[in-house]
RNA sequence: GCGUGGGUGGCGGAGCGGUCAAUCGCACCUGACUGUAAAUCAGGCGGCUAUAUGCCUACGGGGGUUCGAAUCCCUCCCCACGCA
């Protein structure tokens, strides 16, 4: 019955299997986001040549999307989607505060300033929160989540992993409003175990639920959250929150300190390379993060040695590959820096700056995924620190 | 040769007497992007500098009108189209 087997470790850090109904996932690993369903941009025959391990979908946009139905009646989100992998769905949480508080503090999820967006502040907040659930006002329309609803749908669309509907403070946000988030967030948790033990939907194979551990940046409510969050009988374990950029090792040490050491561990949104490491070294097996698509539509590259932020004039002439010796399809295709250069150049039509953003994509994806069986095997051969030595020169 | 329309910052293209170092695109340069509201955003882009309600040089060349000209007049040069 255990889906999750630890393999070797490494001072904290380990790697591991999860197994799901759509195979299994070597970790640590990283989930490439696919809010829609898909991968923003890509269709089907390049979501194979980016060939991502695992995605993770958003509950909240394919509600608002009104897309549930349609993928309950496809039989799913893997069938709806013809992915075969595993896929993992956030429970809508994070929008509490991407389109609440955060965008009233004028912030995203990780906190670089300490002063709040003036212009932004005065916005009239989207978001309301109550003991029930969360009304989202968004594109001038009405919708609510629940801990029920969240989970109902979430059992509807049968990805394999699914996660708690919970609150998402900001890093701006007081002990005292952090206090009630949290106690509003694990009363939500055992509303939304209960209705995920009630009877299957349309899944005819088994999700696990993960639960989410909150606390903003005060170590007594995270180390409060983790012991709570983590004496449930969840399948695994979310770190979720917005906080500054310098707090992640010890948030995650807070966090970490009340789950069982033998299920898996995920870090809400996490994706800086730098950050990674640090995540990994304190346990984390599981991240999902925005970067790697995010960055590759904006013409941002990564290879070894740093980002190629490849609209930049530099490139205009550069026959190079993106990385020499690189395994993902691009470069296997020998398709030049120059070319996808050229291609990014706004005068040029849609279709032409698109055809470069998936070229993006897809090879940021690989690189994203090389990089995590290097942590795994440097995991293995004890040898973490020194990858991640050579990971920062660059990043 | 005649006629007409033009010559503006790297390019395209506004401005048609003062508020113009000159709208806006493109290109270029710097940043940003962390459970996707963003296939996006922010800043710079004549020179100098203490980076500013500062100085200098600027709207094909020269001259003129005017308190004041990229904007009006004369002249020269160049370009496009049309007619010879």
């Amino acid at each position: 019955m255990e889906n999750f087997q630890i393999k070797n470790t490494y001072k904290k850090a380990r790697t591991g299997i999860l197994k799901t109904s759509h195979g299994n996932i070597k970790t640590p690993n990283l989930a490439i986001v696919a809010t829609h369903g898909q991968i923003k941009l890509l269709n089907k025959t390049e979501h194979k040549r980016a060939n991502p391990d695992f995605i993770i979908s958003n509950t909240f946009h394919l509600f608002v999307n009104n897309k549930v139905k349609e993928i309950k009646n496809a039989g799913g989100l893997h069938k709806y989607f013809d992915f075969k992998k595993p896929i993992m769905t956030d429970s809508g949480g994070f929008q509490v505060f991407s389109l609440g508080w955060g965008k009233v503090h004028g912030i995203g999820k990780i906190k670089k300033s300490f002063a709040i967006n003036k212009e932004k502040s005065d916005l009239k907040r989207q978001v309301e929160i109550s003991e029930n659930g969360v009304n989202f006002l968004f594109n001038k329309k009405q919708y609510e989540l629940t801990p029920e609803k969240s989970i109902k749908i979430q059992k509807k669309m049968g990805a394999d992993i699914i996660f708690v509907f919970d609150e998402c403070t900001s890093p701006f946000h007081s002990y005292t409003y952090n206090k009630k988030a949290i106690a509003l967030t694990h009363r939500w948790a055992i509303r939304c175990l209960e209705e995920f033990n009630k009877k299957r939907d349309v899944t005819n194979f088994d999700q696990m639920l993960f639960g989410i551990v909150q606390g903003g940046i005060y170590e007594e409510l995270r180390k409060k959250s983790s012991k709570f969050i983590g004496s449930l009988p969840f399948g695994g374990f979310g770190i979720g929150g917005s906080f500054g950029e310098k707090q992640m090792k010890q948030i995650l040490n807070w966090s970490l300190s009340g789950l069982p050491d033998n299920k898996p561990r995920h870090l809400l949104g996490i994706g800086k390379i730098s950050d990674i490491f640090i995540a990994v070294k304190q346990g984390i097996d599981l991240f999902d993060c925005v970067i790697p698509t995010r960055e590759a539509r904006h013409g941002v590259l990564y290879t070894k040695m740093g980002k190629l932020a490849i609209k930049k004039g530099i490139f205009s002439k550069d026959k190079k590959l993106i990385e020499k010796g690189c395994g993902c399809w691009v470069c296997q295709n020998k398709i030049t820096r120059q070319e996808i250069h050229h291609l990014f150049k706004k005068d040029k039509l849609d279709s032409s700056r698109i055809k470069a953003q998936r070229l993006a994509i897809i090879h940021n994806i690989y690189f994203f995924k090389n990089l995590f069986i290097e942590i795994r095997e440097a995991i293995f051969k004890k040898r973490l620190d020194k990858l991640e030595k050579e990971y920062c020169n660059y990043f």
